[in-house]
RNA sequence: CGGGAUGUGGCGCAGUUUGGCUAGCGCACCUGCUUUGGGAGCAGGGGGUCGGGAGUUCAAAUCUCCCCAUCCCGACCA
């Protein structure tokens, strides 16, 4: 590749639009444009490093024996109707008629059409399966953002497993969880294994593989001591136990005008700390009222709500909605003494007595509240969201929050959509039994969108050599015949060695092409200039630490090919 | 969907408050000369009708109304 020919068009300034570290950089370095909000562009730099991330999952699937499928993109509306998807999945799906007024859809995943054609598996002889692709996936994100890491249309990896049985699964869940780990350290992503919720995708379990940085979206908890992490949707933490004075007699009204918030509660006459309350929310559940418990103290994790309850569409209430179910506006609500409406509480407040809570009337509360005494509540869970501090619930050592990219998912799916395709082979008895399904994404822009967020400086991108555009670049300072013969001469060798290399052979001043070969991360610059090529030295530039090296001529090819072949594998 | 902001050549911006000459600057681009190891200098040149529509006015980038798009925060989201 001769640089003087390609497509490359750096910019002085990135837009001033693109806030994320990647998002500037990809574009001020020439690897995307923006088409519209959350569709991007790969311009030849950008297909690059794209085409390496996939060929590394793809290798890395390969090696797992996983086979490479391509389905489509575009899907009847049957297939998700058969899964009931089509009316959970909501304003995410892309929808659309075709001439005959069929509907259609676009697809966000490919569980369902993985499953329809898992239906020509007929023996448990044929198990297990483990199929994957490359594809389009499209999302109706609410809000694209941050460049390529949260985006409308993106490719992904998704790969699905079939067993006869959970332990077939729990093995392909398992070797996924090796590869991933593989696949993220050749990319040169620090990713952790976190417990995570397994949101609409269904089943129970699942993991995410979440890379530390300030452009990401999820919070997730993690021990300094130990390898407990998990996502906060889903992380647990050990609380201190809590001793309350038994109560004997029936809960107290007392008034506490104008008290709307937990913080006033404990300041007031008679309130009591925030631990020892009860924080009452009104939240629709699929158009259900329902309360949610927890206590004063603690946050309600809406993600743990709606796995809790298996829901789909959870939100809190309106002010209005709260008064015509309970009577009073929030700030004095309470479930004592309700029974018309499903009441499901946090297992922190499980036991606890004399509490204080709402009285449903506003500008008055209840003390003396015994939960199991003077409360209904139908369902016990886990619906607190762990803050930064609190203890390890393996080790006990504080934890920390760190803000996340996800950058992979795997799911443990059960037999959901086995059931619903009929995905069923004959057993060693010749009974049908129900593959046991898993699902396991891991989005190809969005971790090369990672690896730039976590590999630059103030010069630009610095790629790891596993997915750098270029693996090298030699740099012609000077176009004349003996100088642009010597850096042919190195070019073509390194070529013929397997080295991704460039020849800068643009007539352009020396600063420029420097500049550039920086901005768009490449990790070895070999410089070739007259005073060089005085000395029988070329000059060898390193990406990442900025040190440059003087190798004799005849010796750089082999040494620079060697060094490339070692890193390549991440 | 709620809140905030912004739309002026490819990129970055000024001009809008207080309507008024031919819409301006830097970068990038083209030509020439000089220069040539860290984003060159000089001279010349090309490209925008100011997000879109309607309106007010002798006159609109600038004022009014409607719409659209994009970005940020939140909600939402495998």
């Amino acid at each position: 590749m001769r640089w003087s020919n390609l497509f490359i068009p750096t910019l002085r300034d990135a837009p001033a639009t693109a806030e994320a570290a990647s998002h500037a950089l990809l574009v001020k370095g020439g690897f995307i444009r923006q088409l519209h909000a959350g569709h991007y562009s790969l311009l030849p730099l950008g297909l690059r490093v794209h085409t390496k991330v996939a060929n590394i999952v793809r290798e890395e699937m390969d090696a797992m024996g996983a086979q490479e499928f391509l389905l489509p993109t575009m899907h009847p509306a049957d297939v998700w109707k058969k899964s009931g998807r089509w009316d959970t999945m909501g304003e995410i799906m892309f929808r659309l008629t075709d001439r005959r007024d069929n509907e259609l859809a676009l697809g966000i995943t490919h569980e369902e059409i993985f499953a329809s054609v898992a239906g020509e598996l007929s023996s448990y002889k044929e198990l297990p399966q483990l199929w994957y692709h490359i594809q389009t996936k499209f999302r109706d994100e609410a809000r694209p953002k941050s460049g390529l890491l949260r985006v409308r249309e993106f490719a992904m990896k998704d790969s699905y497993s079939f067993d006869i049985d959970q332990n077939g699964l729990d093995a392909q869940f398992d070797a996924h969880a090796v590869a991933y780990a593989r696949i993220f350290e050749r990319l040169g992503l620090p990713a952790i294994p976190v417990e995570a919720s397994s949101g609409a995708m269904g089943g129970n379990d699942s993991v995410e593989f979440m890379v530390p940085c300030a452009a990401g979206e999820d919070d997730v908890i993690v021990c300094p001591s130990c390898d407990y992490a998990g996502n906060v949707e889903k992380a647990t933490s050990t609380l201190p136990l809590i001793e309350d004075e038994p109560t004997t007699t029936d809960p107290k009204k007392f008034p506490t005008p104008g008290v709307r918030t937990i913080a006033a509660l404990t300041e007031i006459e008679g309130g009591a700390p925030a631990d020892r309350q009860i924080k009452t929310m009104v939240m629709v559940i699929d158009d259900q009222v329902t309360l949610a418990l927890v206590r004063g103290d603690h946050q309600l994790n809406l993600q743990k709500l709606t796995d809790a309850t298996g829901a789909i569409d959870v939100r809190p209430a309106t002010p209005e909605e709260a008064k015509a179910s309970l009577g009073a506006m929030p700030g004095s609500l309470g479930a004592v003494g309700v029974t018309d409406i499903a009441i499901i509480a946090d297992e922190a407040l499980r036991g606890r007595t004399n509490m204080t809570t709402g009285a449903n009337e506003d500008d008055w509360h209840l003390c003396g509240v015994n939960i199991g005494r003077d409360i209904s509540v139908q369902e016990w869970a886990d619906l607190r969201e762990v803050a930064a501090g609190e203890a390890c619930p393996e080790c006990g050592s504080p934890l920390e929050m760190v803000r996340c990219v996800e950058a992979g998912h795997i799911f443990k799916l059960g037999t959901v959509y086995a059931d619903a395709f009929d995905v069923a082979v004959a057993d060693e008895k010749g009974q049908n039994q129900p593959v046991v399904m898993g699902s396991y994404g891991i989005g190809i822009g969005r971790n090369m969108a990672t690896v730039a967020e976590t590999h630059y400086d103030e010069d630009g991108l610095v790629w790891p050599v596993s997915v750098a555009p270029f693996e090298a670049v030699v740099t012609v300072l000077k176009l004349d015949e003996p100088t642009l013969a010597a850096a042919e001469a190195i070019y073509d060798g390194l070529r013929r060695k397997g080295v991704d290399v460039v020849l800068d052979d643009r007539d352009a001043r020396a600063g420029i092409k420097f500049a550039d070969a920086e901005l768009i991360g490449i990790p070895y610059r070999v410089t070739v200039g007259p005073r060089s090529l005085a000395d029988g030295e070329i000059e060898l530039t390193n990406r990442a630490t900025g040190e440059t090296k003087k190798i004799a001529t005849e010796l750089l090819v082999d040494s620079l090919a060697d060094t490339i072949d070692s890193q390549r594998r991440g």
